[in-house]
DNA sequence: TCTTTTTCATACCGATCGATACTAAATTGC
DNA sequence: GCAATTTAGTATCGATCGGTATGAAAAAGA
Protein backbone atom coordinates (compact mmCIF):
# COMPACT_ATOMS: atom_id res chain seq x y z
CA UNK A 1 0.00 0.00 0.00
CA UNK A 2 0.80 3.83 0.03
CA UNK A 3 1.62 6.26 -2.40
CA UNK A 4 3.45 5.02 -5.76
CA UNK A 5 7.09 6.19 -7.19
CA UNK A 6 6.37 8.53 -9.92
CA UNK A 7 10.21 7.66 -11.33
CA UNK A 8 11.39 4.76 -12.55
CA UNK A 9 14.31 3.80 -10.12
CA UNK A 10 16.59 1.85 -13.09
CA UNK A 11 16.09 5.49 -15.20
CA UNK A 12 17.21 7.56 -11.87
CA UNK A 13 20.40 5.34 -11.48
CA UNK A 14 21.19 5.41 -14.92
CA UNK A 15 20.99 9.25 -15.09
CA UNK A 16 23.30 9.45 -11.71
CA UNK A 17 25.58 6.89 -13.52
CA UNK A 18 26.27 9.11 -16.04
CA UNK A 19 27.26 12.14 -13.78
CA UNK A 20 29.69 9.98 -11.71
CA UNK A 21 30.59 9.04 -14.38
CA UNK A 22 31.80 12.44 -15.74
CA UNK A 23 32.34 14.20 -12.55
CA UNK A 24 33.35 11.64 -10.38
CA UNK A 25 32.57 10.55 -6.72
CA UNK A 26 32.97 13.77 -4.80
CA UNK A 27 32.74 15.79 -8.20
CA UNK A 28 29.53 14.82 -8.35
CA UNK A 29 26.98 17.09 -5.59
CA UNK A 30 23.71 16.11 -5.04
CA UNK A 31 22.40 19.28 -7.18
CA UNK A 32 24.25 17.34 -10.04
CA UNK A 33 22.11 14.11 -9.32
CA UNK A 34 18.97 15.73 -8.37
CA UNK A 35 19.10 17.54 -11.77
CA UNK A 36 19.98 15.18 -13.76
CA UNK A 37 18.01 12.36 -12.55
CA UNK A 38 14.55 14.63 -11.93
CA UNK A 39 14.05 13.70 -8.67
CA UNK A 40 14.26 16.09 -5.46
CA UNK A 41 16.95 14.58 -3.17
CA UNK A 42 14.40 12.86 -0.52
CA UNK A 43 13.57 10.63 -3.74
CA UNK A 44 17.58 9.82 -4.39
CA UNK A 45 17.65 9.14 0.05
CA UNK A 46 15.13 6.67 0.10
CA UNK A 47 15.12 5.09 -3.21
CA UNK A 48 19.36 4.99 -2.56
CA UNK A 49 20.17 5.37 0.74
CA UNK A 50 23.08 7.55 0.98
CA UNK A 51 25.40 8.89 -1.93
CA UNK A 52 27.87 6.03 -1.11
CA UNK A 53 25.49 3.64 -1.43
CA UNK A 54 23.99 5.43 -4.80
CA UNK A 55 27.90 5.33 -6.02
CA UNK A 56 28.23 1.40 -5.49
CA UNK A 57 24.71 0.85 -7.17
CA UNK A 58 25.99 2.94 -10.53
CA UNK A 59 29.22 0.86 -10.52
CA UNK A 60 27.29 -2.37 -10.29
CA UNK A 61 25.46 -0.98 -13.37
CA UNK A 62 28.13 -0.28 -14.93
CA UNK A 63 29.65 -3.05 -14.88
CA UNK A 64 26.93 -4.95 -15.96
CA UNK A 65 24.90 -2.62 -18.86
CA UNK A 66 28.90 -1.58 -19.93
CA UNK A 67 31.17 -3.57 -19.62
CA UNK A 68 29.40 -6.73 -20.28
CA UNK A 69 32.25 -7.18 -23.32
CA UNK A 70 34.32 -7.75 -20.82
CA UNK A 71 33.64 -11.46 -19.31
CA UNK A 72 32.42 -12.06 -23.02
CA UNK A 73 35.20 -11.62 -24.33
CA UNK A 74 37.26 -14.43 -21.88
CA UNK A 75 35.04 -16.86 -23.58
CA UNK A 76 37.02 -16.52 -27.09
CA UNK A 77 39.10 -19.09 -28.46
CA UNK A 78 42.75 -17.57 -27.96
CA UNK A 79 44.05 -15.02 -25.86
CA UNK A 80 45.37 -12.73 -28.43
CA UNK A 81 41.93 -12.73 -29.48
CA UNK A 82 40.48 -12.10 -25.73
CA UNK A 83 43.08 -9.02 -25.79
CA UNK A 84 41.63 -7.71 -28.89
CA UNK A 85 38.06 -7.74 -28.37
CA UNK A 86 38.24 -6.19 -24.72
CA UNK A 87 40.73 -3.37 -26.22
CA UNK A 88 38.67 -2.73 -28.99
CA UNK A 89 35.63 -2.50 -27.31
CA UNK A 90 37.17 0.20 -24.57
CA UNK A 91 38.31 2.50 -27.54
CA UNK A 92 34.34 2.47 -28.28
CA UNK A 93 33.00 3.14 -25.16
CA UNK A 94 35.92 5.22 -23.86
CA UNK A 95 34.27 7.79 -26.73
CA UNK A 96 30.78 6.24 -27.19
CA UNK A 97 29.03 9.37 -25.01
CA UNK A 98 31.35 12.43 -25.81
CA UNK A 99 29.46 14.05 -22.94
CA UNK A 100 31.22 11.69 -20.55
CA UNK A 101 34.58 10.39 -21.81
CA UNK A 102 36.68 7.51 -20.29
CA UNK A 103 35.84 4.98 -17.72
CA UNK A 104 33.69 5.29 -14.72
CA UNK A 105 36.54 2.55 -13.18
CA UNK A 106 38.82 5.00 -13.43
CA UNK A 107 37.38 8.40 -12.94
CA UNK A 108 34.68 7.14 -10.34
CA UNK A 109 37.42 7.74 -7.52
CA UNK A 110 41.05 7.87 -8.51
CA UNK A 111 42.21 10.33 -5.72
CA UNK A 112 40.07 12.34 -3.08
CA UNK A 113 39.44 13.35 -0.06
CA UNK A 114 39.70 10.98 2.96
CA UNK A 115 35.69 10.45 2.49
CA UNK A 116 35.87 8.93 -0.71
CA UNK A 117 38.71 6.36 0.55
CA UNK A 118 36.40 3.43 0.88
CA UNK A 119 34.69 4.29 -2.60
CA UNK A 120 38.21 4.47 -4.16
CA UNK A 121 39.26 1.80 -2.36
CA UNK A 122 35.87 -0.06 -4.39
CA UNK A 123 37.06 0.91 -7.48
CA UNK A 124 40.60 -0.64 -6.63
CA UNK A 125 39.03 -3.68 -5.99
CA UNK A 126 37.01 -4.05 -8.94
CA UNK A 127 39.50 -3.51 -11.13
CA UNK A 128 41.84 -6.03 -9.55
CA UNK A 129 38.85 -8.62 -10.07
CA UNK A 130 38.92 -7.76 -13.45
CA UNK A 131 42.66 -8.30 -13.56
CA UNK A 132 42.71 -11.88 -11.77
CA UNK A 133 39.86 -12.67 -14.17
CA UNK A 134 42.45 -11.57 -17.02
CA UNK A 135 44.76 -13.67 -15.33
CA UNK A 136 43.21 -16.91 -15.21
CA UNK A 137 42.06 -16.86 -19.37
CA UNK A 138 46.02 -16.33 -19.72
CA UNK A 139 46.89 -19.62 -17.79
CA UNK A 140 44.36 -21.23 -19.51
CA UNK A 141 45.75 -20.67 -22.39
CA UNK A 142 48.71 -21.29 -21.10
CA UNK A 143 47.66 -25.04 -20.63
CA UNK A 144 45.97 -24.56 -24.32
CA UNK A 145 49.37 -24.32 -25.67
CA UNK A 146 48.16 -21.02 -26.83
CA UNK A 147 50.53 -19.00 -25.04
CA UNK A 148 54.31 -19.78 -24.44
CA UNK A 149 54.79 -21.57 -20.96
CA UNK A 150 57.37 -18.70 -20.70
CA UNK A 151 54.54 -16.07 -20.47
CA UNK A 152 53.61 -14.87 -17.32
CA UNK A 153 50.03 -14.55 -16.85
CA UNK A 154 49.84 -12.32 -14.09
CA UNK A 155 52.20 -9.70 -15.96
CA UNK A 156 50.43 -10.24 -19.36
CA UNK A 157 46.95 -9.60 -17.22
CA UNK A 158 48.49 -6.54 -15.72
CA UNK A 159 49.74 -4.83 -18.80
CA UNK A 160 46.21 -5.45 -20.53
CA UNK A 161 44.74 -3.73 -17.72
CA UNK A 162 47.59 -0.63 -17.39
CA UNK A 163 46.89 0.50 -20.72
CA UNK A 164 42.94 -0.26 -20.40
CA UNK A 165 43.52 2.40 -17.48
CA UNK A 166 46.06 4.53 -19.64
CA UNK A 167 43.69 4.66 -22.26
CA UNK A 168 40.88 6.26 -20.20
CA UNK A 169 42.79 8.89 -19.03
CA UNK A 170 43.61 9.65 -22.71
CA UNK A 171 40.26 9.69 -23.80
CA UNK A 172 39.13 12.24 -20.57
CA UNK A 173 41.72 14.32 -22.37
CA UNK A 174 39.60 14.15 -25.63
CA UNK A 175 41.25 11.46 -27.29
CA UNK A 176 39.64 10.31 -30.39
CA UNK A 177 38.64 6.42 -31.09
CA UNK A 178 40.81 5.77 -33.82
CA UNK A 179 43.72 7.06 -32.05
CA UNK A 180 42.92 4.58 -29.38
CA UNK A 181 42.59 1.90 -31.34
CA UNK A 182 45.89 2.54 -33.17
CA UNK A 183 47.32 2.18 -29.70
CA UNK A 184 45.62 -0.92 -28.95
CA UNK A 185 46.95 -2.13 -32.30
CA UNK A 186 50.57 -1.28 -31.07
CA UNK A 187 50.04 -2.33 -27.90
CA UNK A 188 49.38 -6.09 -29.08
CA UNK A 189 51.32 -5.90 -32.00
CA UNK A 190 53.93 -8.04 -29.67
CA UNK A 191 51.67 -10.31 -28.33
CA UNK A 192 53.21 -13.34 -26.94
CA UNK A 193 53.12 -16.31 -29.61
CA UNK A 194 51.76 -14.41 -32.31
CA UNK A 195 52.16 -11.97 -35.60
CA UNK A 196 49.91 -9.02 -36.75
CA UNK A 197 48.97 -9.98 -40.04
CA UNK A 198 47.79 -6.32 -40.80
CA UNK A 199 51.14 -4.80 -39.50
CA UNK A 200 53.77 -7.57 -40.63
CA UNK A 201 54.99 -7.29 -37.36
CA UNK A 202 56.93 -8.36 -35.93
CA UNK A 203 60.74 -7.59 -36.74
CA UNK B 1 61.08 46.49 5.11
CA UNK B 2 58.46 45.40 7.25
CA UNK B 3 58.16 41.88 8.98
CA UNK B 4 60.12 39.06 7.91
CA UNK B 5 58.59 35.15 6.52
CA UNK B 6 59.06 32.63 9.51
CA UNK B 7 57.99 29.60 6.68
CA UNK B 8 60.26 28.92 3.78
CA UNK B 9 57.68 29.17 0.52
CA UNK B 10 59.45 26.42 -1.19
CA UNK B 11 59.30 24.56 1.54
CA UNK B 12 55.57 25.48 2.08
CA UNK B 13 54.99 24.45 -1.52
CA UNK B 14 56.35 21.22 -1.39
CA UNK B 15 54.23 20.34 1.47
CA UNK B 16 51.19 21.18 -0.78
CA UNK B 17 52.38 19.55 -3.53
CA UNK B 18 52.81 16.36 -1.56
CA UNK B 19 48.93 17.02 -0.77
CA UNK B 20 47.63 17.76 -3.84
CA UNK B 21 49.79 14.24 -5.11
CA UNK B 22 47.98 12.56 -2.64
CA UNK B 23 44.15 13.76 -2.41
CA UNK B 24 43.99 15.74 -5.80
CA UNK B 25 43.23 18.96 -5.98
CA UNK B 26 39.04 19.37 -4.90
CA UNK B 27 40.15 16.31 -2.69
CA UNK B 28 42.59 18.42 -0.96
CA UNK B 29 41.42 20.85 1.61
CA UNK B 30 42.77 23.87 2.88
CA UNK B 31 42.53 21.94 6.44
CA UNK B 32 44.92 19.33 5.27
CA UNK B 33 47.08 21.81 3.29
CA UNK B 34 47.67 24.54 6.31
CA UNK B 35 48.47 21.29 8.30
CA UNK B 36 50.98 19.73 5.89
CA UNK B 37 52.49 23.49 5.35
CA UNK B 38 52.61 24.73 8.95
CA UNK B 39 51.59 27.62 7.35
CA UNK B 40 48.21 29.51 8.35
CA UNK B 41 45.31 30.07 5.77
CA UNK B 42 46.12 33.65 5.33
CA UNK B 43 49.91 32.97 5.16
CA UNK B 44 48.88 30.54 2.25
CA UNK B 45 46.63 33.11 0.42
CA UNK B 46 49.36 36.24 0.43
CA UNK B 47 52.15 34.02 -0.80
CA UNK B 48 50.34 31.54 -3.24
CA UNK B 49 47.01 33.91 -4.17
CA UNK B 50 43.90 31.68 -4.19
CA UNK B 51 43.82 27.52 -4.25
CA UNK B 52 44.08 27.06 -7.74
CA UNK B 53 47.41 29.27 -8.35
CA UNK B 54 48.94 27.32 -5.42
CA UNK B 55 47.99 24.17 -7.54
CA UNK B 56 49.88 25.70 -10.71
CA UNK B 57 52.55 26.32 -8.84
CA UNK B 58 53.05 22.71 -7.57
CA UNK B 59 52.37 21.59 -10.47
CA UNK B 60 55.22 23.67 -12.01
CA UNK B 61 57.26 22.25 -9.26
CA UNK B 62 56.75 18.77 -9.26
CA UNK B 63 57.71 18.80 -13.41
CA UNK B 64 61.08 20.58 -12.45
CA UNK B 65 61.64 18.66 -9.44
CA UNK B 66 60.28 15.06 -10.05
CA UNK B 67 59.93 14.86 -13.46
CA UNK B 68 63.20 16.06 -14.52
CA UNK B 69 63.75 12.40 -16.02
CA UNK B 70 61.84 12.93 -18.93
CA UNK B 71 63.90 15.87 -20.88
CA UNK B 72 66.60 14.18 -20.06
CA UNK B 73 65.56 11.40 -21.34
CA UNK B 74 65.02 12.65 -24.84
CA UNK B 75 68.85 13.17 -25.11
CA UNK B 76 69.99 9.48 -25.21
CA UNK B 77 71.13 8.16 -28.40
CA UNK B 78 68.29 5.83 -29.34
CA UNK B 79 64.22 6.07 -28.85
CA UNK B 80 64.21 2.29 -26.88
CA UNK B 81 66.65 4.09 -24.34
CA UNK B 82 64.70 7.05 -24.24
CA UNK B 83 61.32 5.23 -23.32
CA UNK B 84 63.35 2.82 -21.33
CA UNK B 85 64.55 5.70 -19.09
CA UNK B 86 61.41 7.39 -19.22
CA UNK B 87 59.40 3.98 -18.15
CA UNK B 88 62.39 3.13 -15.40
CA UNK B 89 62.30 6.54 -13.96
CA UNK B 90 58.32 6.63 -14.02
CA UNK B 91 58.48 3.42 -11.73
CA UNK B 92 60.12 4.60 -9.53
CA UNK B 93 58.98 7.76 -8.50
CA UNK B 94 54.91 6.26 -8.46
CA UNK B 95 56.46 3.67 -5.68
CA UNK B 96 59.02 5.89 -4.17
CA UNK B 97 56.81 7.87 -1.67
CA UNK B 98 54.18 5.16 -0.13
CA UNK B 99 52.23 7.98 0.96
CA UNK B 100 51.38 9.29 -2.34
CA UNK B 101 52.06 6.67 -4.74
CA UNK B 102 51.34 7.28 -8.58
CA UNK B 103 51.69 10.48 -10.42
CA UNK B 104 50.38 14.12 -9.65
CA UNK B 105 49.84 14.78 -13.29
CA UNK B 106 47.12 12.35 -13.47
CA UNK B 107 45.91 12.27 -9.86
CA UNK B 108 45.85 16.11 -9.39
CA UNK B 109 42.50 16.43 -11.61
CA UNK B 110 40.79 13.52 -13.95
CA UNK B 111 37.46 14.50 -12.88
CA UNK B 112 35.62 16.72 -11.00
CA UNK B 113 33.38 19.59 -10.80
CA UNK B 114 32.91 22.67 -12.82
CA UNK B 115 34.69 24.26 -10.76
CA UNK B 116 38.04 22.39 -10.58
CA UNK B 117 37.81 22.47 -15.04
CA UNK B 118 40.70 24.73 -15.48
CA UNK B 119 42.92 22.50 -13.34
CA UNK B 120 41.77 19.41 -15.22
CA UNK B 121 42.42 21.06 -18.47
CA UNK B 122 45.67 22.58 -17.46
CA UNK B 123 47.05 18.88 -16.85
CA UNK B 124 45.69 17.64 -19.62
CA UNK B 125 47.90 20.27 -21.76
CA UNK B 126 50.90 19.68 -19.04
CA UNK B 127 50.45 15.91 -20.07
CA UNK B 128 49.67 16.82 -24.39
CA UNK B 129 52.95 18.74 -24.39
CA UNK B 130 55.28 15.87 -22.78
CA UNK B 131 53.58 13.70 -25.69
CA UNK B 132 54.48 16.06 -28.29
CA UNK B 133 58.22 16.17 -27.23
CA UNK B 134 58.23 12.65 -27.41
CA UNK B 135 56.70 12.41 -30.77
CA UNK B 136 59.42 15.02 -31.72
CA UNK B 137 62.26 13.04 -30.36
CA UNK B 138 60.48 9.74 -32.41
CA UNK B 139 60.58 11.78 -35.31
CA UNK B 140 64.12 12.30 -34.94
CA UNK B 141 65.09 8.99 -34.61
CA UNK B 142 62.92 7.89 -37.88
CA UNK B 143 65.31 10.28 -40.02
CA UNK B 144 68.41 8.88 -37.71
CA UNK B 145 67.59 5.24 -38.79
CA UNK B 146 66.73 4.49 -35.53
CA UNK B 147 62.93 3.69 -35.97
CA UNK B 148 62.13 2.21 -39.07
CA UNK B 149 60.20 4.88 -41.42
CA UNK B 150 56.88 2.62 -41.08
CA UNK B 151 56.72 3.93 -37.79
CA UNK B 152 54.03 6.50 -36.42
CA UNK B 153 55.81 8.47 -34.19
CA UNK B 154 51.97 10.22 -33.15
CA UNK B 155 50.65 6.74 -32.09
CA UNK B 156 54.40 5.30 -30.61
CA UNK B 157 54.16 8.37 -28.38
CA UNK B 158 50.43 7.96 -27.32
CA UNK B 159 51.22 4.54 -26.72
CA UNK B 160 54.14 5.19 -24.04
CA UNK B 161 51.96 7.99 -22.62
CA UNK B 162 49.21 5.61 -22.22
CA UNK B 163 51.46 3.05 -20.41
CA UNK B 164 52.57 5.87 -18.02
CA UNK B 165 49.12 6.64 -17.53
CA UNK B 166 48.02 3.48 -17.02
CA UNK B 167 51.19 2.72 -14.39
CA UNK B 168 49.99 5.81 -12.34
CA UNK B 169 46.48 4.41 -11.74
CA UNK B 170 48.15 0.82 -10.96
CA UNK B 171 50.42 2.61 -8.77
CA UNK B 172 47.93 4.26 -7.11
CA UNK B 173 46.14 0.99 -6.51
CA UNK B 174 48.80 -0.38 -4.41
CA UNK B 175 51.36 -1.65 -7.60
CA UNK B 176 54.87 -2.52 -6.55
CA UNK B 177 57.48 -1.57 -8.35
CA UNK B 178 58.68 -4.13 -9.57
CA UNK B 179 55.43 -5.03 -10.87
CA UNK B 180 55.39 -2.32 -12.57
CA UNK B 181 59.07 -2.71 -14.30
CA UNK B 182 57.53 -5.89 -14.97
CA UNK B 183 54.88 -3.91 -17.05
CA UNK B 184 57.39 -2.10 -18.60
CA UNK B 185 59.52 -4.49 -20.06
CA UNK B 186 56.52 -6.36 -21.47
CA UNK B 187 55.36 -2.96 -23.04
CA UNK B 188 59.09 -2.60 -24.35
CA UNK B 189 59.39 -6.23 -25.32
CA UNK B 190 57.84 -5.21 -29.08
CA UNK B 191 59.72 -1.51 -29.47
CA UNK B 192 60.19 -1.15 -33.35
CA UNK B 193 63.52 -2.87 -34.54
CA UNK B 194 64.61 -3.88 -31.68
CA UNK B 195 65.30 -7.22 -29.73
CA UNK B 196 64.96 -7.16 -26.18
CA UNK B 197 68.24 -9.41 -25.00
CA UNK B 198 66.86 -10.41 -21.46
CA UNK B 199 63.60 -11.98 -22.81
CA UNK B 200 64.94 -13.03 -26.19
CA UNK B 201 61.64 -11.61 -27.52
CA UNK B 202 59.76 -11.17 -29.88
CA UNK B 203 59.09 -14.54 -31.06
C1' DT C 1 62.15 55.83 19.78
C1' DC C 2 58.66 56.29 16.70
C1' DT C 3 56.46 55.50 12.31
C1' DT C 4 55.71 52.57 8.52
C1' DT C 5 55.20 48.23 6.47
C1' DT C 6 54.61 43.45 6.25
C1' DT C 7 53.43 38.98 8.44
C1' DC C 8 51.03 36.04 11.72
C1' DA C 9 46.94 34.21 13.71
C1' DT C 10 42.26 34.28 15.32
C1' DA C 11 37.90 34.61 14.04
C1' DC C 12 34.72 34.87 10.70
C1' DC C 13 32.38 35.45 5.85
C1' DG C 14 28.72 33.61 2.38
C1' DA C 15 28.16 29.47 -0.25
C1' DT C 16 27.77 24.80 -0.72
C1' DC C 17 28.32 20.17 1.04
C1' DG C 18 25.61 15.66 2.27
C1' DA C 19 21.66 14.59 4.70
C1' DT C 20 16.62 15.30 6.97
C1' DA C 21 12.10 17.12 9.30
C1' DC C 22 7.95 17.98 7.97
C1' DT C 23 3.70 18.68 5.45
C1' DA C 24 0.77 17.86 1.57
C1' DA C 25 -0.57 14.57 -1.89
C1' DA C 26 -1.54 10.02 -3.46
C1' DT C 27 -2.56 5.14 -3.13
C1' DT C 28 -4.19 0.74 -0.74
C1' DG C 29 -6.90 -2.09 2.69
C1' DC C 30 -10.91 -2.05 5.25
C1' DG D 1 -15.47 7.03 2.88
C1' DC D 2 -11.95 6.38 6.36
C1' DA D 3 -7.60 5.06 8.32
C1' DA D 4 -3.01 3.64 7.27
C1' DT D 5 1.03 4.06 4.65
C1' DT D 6 4.19 5.68 1.36
C1' DT D 7 6.02 9.34 -1.68
C1' DA D 8 6.88 14.32 -3.37
C1' DG D 9 8.56 18.60 -2.45
C1' DT D 10 9.87 22.52 0.37
C1' DA D 11 12.63 24.18 3.59
C1' DT D 12 16.28 23.48 6.47
C1' DC D 13 19.93 21.10 9.29
C1' DG D 14 25.05 21.24 11.05
C1' DA D 15 29.52 20.85 8.91
C1' DT D 16 32.77 22.14 5.81
C1' DC D 17 34.11 24.53 1.65
C1' DG D 18 37.35 28.42 -0.31
C1' DG D 19 38.44 32.91 0.95
C1' DT D 20 39.10 37.40 4.26
C1' DA D 21 38.69 41.17 7.66
C1' DT D 22 41.12 42.52 11.59
C1' DG D 23 44.38 43.44 15.09
C1' DA D 24 48.64 42.01 17.43
C1' DA D 25 53.56 41.08 16.56
C1' DA D 26 57.83 41.89 14.27
C1' DA D 27 61.20 44.06 11.30
C1' DA D 28 63.21 48.30 8.71
C1' DG D 29 63.86 53.41 8.00
C1' DA D 30 64.09 57.96 10.07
Amino acid sequence: MGRQREFDVEQALDAALCVFWRKGYEGASYTDLTQATGVERPGLYSAFGNKEALFRRAMERYFTHYLDYFPAALELPTSREVVEHIFHHAAELHTRHPDRPGCLGIHGALAGSDDAEPVRQALVDARAKGEVMLCDRFERAKQEGDLPPSANSAVLAAYVMTVLHGMAVQAKAGFSRDMLEAITEHALSTWPGNVSPSTGNPF
